[in-house]
DNA sequence: ACCTGAACACCGTTCAAGT
DNA sequence: ACCTGAACACCGTTCAAGT
């Protein structure tokens, strides 16, 4: 269910050909193109690590030698960029049931959706951000739901950054409890450096800290930020315009 | 304003010895601590990049060889969760001024500012988190804050994964600008594979999408999570208790 | 106890050479 | 045009040896 829409294009081009040309039974190579490296990478991320996916590694699972991937893709940085963009061609853009609040939670859930299908890939995001062409389709859905709804174009601009920044941070911290309730105990002297009188707060809640992943997280953030923006909008506070940085 | 407060110890130690011991100068080496190698890896990173911190660089910044680090310090890992739980140990926990809003606000605002100093550290949360006694501080005075104003458990630990999330997020993407104007020539064709008349939000927009840096990017979501926390205790939504993931 | 030099097993990428 | 092998300039870390 989290395989691309064509993933299985070049598996079922090969079961056609089968028995076609016996000269060469199961190892002729298919050709090295563009999306078959991309895939193959995304492939290599979800199945292992981001940390996994090396030039080097990436080539062997193709059978290739690492240089060869160079003659289709410029940089490491690119192909991961074009990961990206073939993740983010599963978000639905195209969502108009309901006012601009149900289409605009509908389509920062189906951003939450994609990233969930390769949680590893978010991590890409905290170097930095290259759009592609999905990303920027998105994005316009996004700003335009909230120019339509009424808000200044200022406004508009900071709500994006804020849910693509908070969607994007659940997925990063995802493998990551914050509690150290599972820390390994030999670290135990550096985590609980605090006595447990100090953090009740922290024990009274611990049952409910299983990491960002868990199932409620996302939706309760946001939840809080549709609220807000809801909040804001009919009480007039949407209509910041220009921004007063020039006085610093 | 940046600096610890006693980054500047051991230069003012050194100065006070100057001349009392005239047969070793300026050249005699101060002795290598966890402190000492802490801040200097602090400082690289501040002054160059997150890149730029390895522990070879950082070995001969320090005038020693690459391996007496590791006398001092287990790991790479380890020298970034010293690195940051340093950092967050400038967070002021003890505001009690205002409602629980208002001390929500400034406790927030007060860890984003910490991170503010040190932009390029934040990227470590991507990978993993481990909470230090300052970090465990930090939590239980926001967890025990949501707790006292009437949250659930349940809430306020969603929501502290969400504020956490949201704002570490806010300085991940910092160094990045989503919108590709700025992006160089070259790559024009690959960012703007979209015609510029499918997507006019994003071009009527784009004057306020500096990047998540901005002034008031981050002021803007923490007001409008701050806004919706408030709505949701006032509308009793914020009784969720147990969490349902047992039924996938 | 603390530091060192040499070495190991990796990276991404360049370059000259093959076909 | 596309692929290859050898090589370069790096990593974090181990290990045996020094003091």
């Amino acid at each position: 269910m989290t395989d691309q829409p064509n993933a299985s294009r070049t598996r079922s081009d090969r079961s056609t050909w089968v028995g076609v040309d016996p000269s060469e039974d199961a190892t002729r190579p298919p050709p090295l193109t563009r999306p078959r490296i991309v895939r193959a990478a995304l492939r290599l991320v979800d199945d292992r690590d981001l940390a996994a996916l090396t030039m080097r590694a990436l080539a062997t699972e193709l059978k290739v030698s690492p240089m060869a991937l160079y003659n289709h893709v410029h940089d490491k940085e690119e192909l991961l960029d074009l990961m990206l963009d073939l993740v983010l061609g599963e978000v639905d853009c195209s969502v108009t049931e309901g006012d601009w609040l149900a289409q605009l939670r509908a389509l920062v859930c189906s951003f939450h959706q994609a990233l969930s299908a390769h949680q590893q890939l978010a991590q890409v995001y905290s170097t930095r951000i290259r759009l592609g062409p999905n990303g920027l389709s998105i994005m316009e859905r996004f700003v335009g739901l909230l120019l339509q709804a009424g808000f200044s174009r200022r406004d508009a601009a900071d709500a994006l950054l804020v849910f693509f920044t908070f969607t994007v941070g659940i997925h990063q911290m995802g493998s990551i409890a914050p509690f150290p309730g599972a820390a390994p105990q030999d670290e135990a002297e550096y985590y609980l450096a605090l006595p447990r009188e100090q953090i009740p707060a922290i024990l009274a809640v611990s049952p409910h800290l299983g990491g960002a992943h868990q199932p409620g997280v996302f939706e309760y953030g946001l939840d809080t930020l549709l609220t807000g923006l809801h909040n804001k909008l009919q009480t007039g506070e949407a209509q910041r315009e220009d921004r007063q940085d020039d006085t610093s």
